[in-house]
DNA sequence: TTTAGTCTGATTGTCGACAATCCTGCCTTT
DNA sequence: AAAGGCAGGATTGTCGACAATCAGACTAAA
């Protein structure tokens, strides 16, 4: 259940960032709260210059917005954006999609329909712990990215909305059900990317999203 | 004429962003090489502090690549990146011209026709002068993206992969003819726009920039 | 009372120096 | 002669302090 969606460790900088990208996807830091460097450096025991370099990437992942010389605020979660973010997706993934069908080869796409096996049955006996689910879906949704072998398109979606889309289904509490369909939908478009029909893989990855979306969007208006 | 893609310069980072992007985008400081931070920080007179800042920010556009403890490279200029670049702009300027046919106001969209008429005239006079053509194509698409109202997809186009296609716009000679063929594209674009046709807007658009990719395809067969 | 201005405190931006890491060339060893 | 290891030098990452800027409270005038 690797997901080797995170960048190699090796600098202070780093760490920092991996420690607030949590904090933040998971709301201990609230959204719409602001950042104070100081007091970060402190709590992390490094200097503000390491800290300013995870804000930056923070930033870039729409974690945060910065004003020059007012400092950073955690974003805000809104239904606006969250429309805004899934209408990219289906739009990206279903380019990703068209793309792996030509570009995956024949053992990655093996491997992708043994992992869906194994997910499923792995699911049916957990049933309901939802953390397996996510990593699978997420598992899922990754491989068909980087099997566009297209740079921009994996840059753009692994390290820029990728976190971002992760804090809306967490703090809208989105491990719900769903699940079943989703597994049937996956198995739907690996075997048009296993076909080389790149146009029906298309198709129902935005068809996918979009249930995804009307999902999490009927959870947020009980919510909010 | 006003291209407000620059955004508001009050700092140090910013000063030396500028800088740094224009001698990259126009092959001043050379693709494939080596950046030098001390060096750089004594040509700007300035501390590495706002200049690591400012290489950041060039990474985050793709013109820098940054290895950890080994420092920054400017990117090469290939003709499989520029394919994919092609290929995500295809899509999400399509994107782009679907939303804006539906979030465009009446207004907004008599402007872009005044303008597109404003060029063409100026574009009549001034025969063969390139610069004007070529500000006037990226007012164009500039107000069509902006006209989505989709925040993550404006940051995409216009923050993250214009300067890159800018940098192979200018380093392959881009200046060229295909002016009148744009300006028709261009019109047909906005006419559909106008009539809320977001399905024509979207085609259009994809192929409009299909043909300026094999045009820039062209140009880099006899040039590499 | 409202508004404009000022002052203070805190925060961000920048600086120069130090520590850690990596690359290069040379030397040793097989 | 080739491969591996070992300094030496240079570069990047990090630190603590200073300067510039901003937010908010307070005062004073209309």
């Amino acid at each position: 259940m690797s997901l080797p969606l995170l960048k190699p460790v090796v600098t202070a900088a780093d760490r920092v960032l991996q420690e607030l990208l949590q904090d933040i996807v998971n709301g201990v830091i609230a959204p719409g709260s602001k950042i104070s460097e100081p007091e970060l450096a402190k709590r992390f025991d490094l200097s503000r210059a390491p800290l300013r370099e995870a804000l930056a990437r923070l930033e870039r992942c729409h974690l945060l917005e910065r004003t020059p010389n007012a400092g950073s605020r955690v974003v805000k979660l809104s239904t606006e954006n969250l429309l805004s973010l899934y209408q990219l997706r289906e739009e990206l993934e279903g380019l990703a999609c068209r793309l792996a069908a030509t570009q995956m080869n024949d053992a990655e796409i093996r491997e992708m329909q043994e992992l869906l096996d194994q997910h499923l049955s792995s699911q049916r006996v957990r049933e309901g712990e939802s953390y397996y689910q996510e990593a699978g879906d997420l598992d899922f949704h990754y491989r068909i990215i980087l099997g566009s072998k297209n740079p921009y398109l994996i840059n753009i979606l692994t390290d820029e909305l990728y976190h971002l889309m992760r804090m809306y289904r967490v703090q809208l509490g989105m491990n719900g059900p769903r699940v079943s369909r989703a597994f049937d939908e996956h198995k739907a478009i690996i075997n048009a990317i296993a076909n080389r029909d790149g146009e029906l893989a298309d198709l129902l990855m935005r068809r996918h999203i979009a249930a995804s979306r009307r999902n999490i969007e009927t959870k947020l208006r009980t919510q909010i």
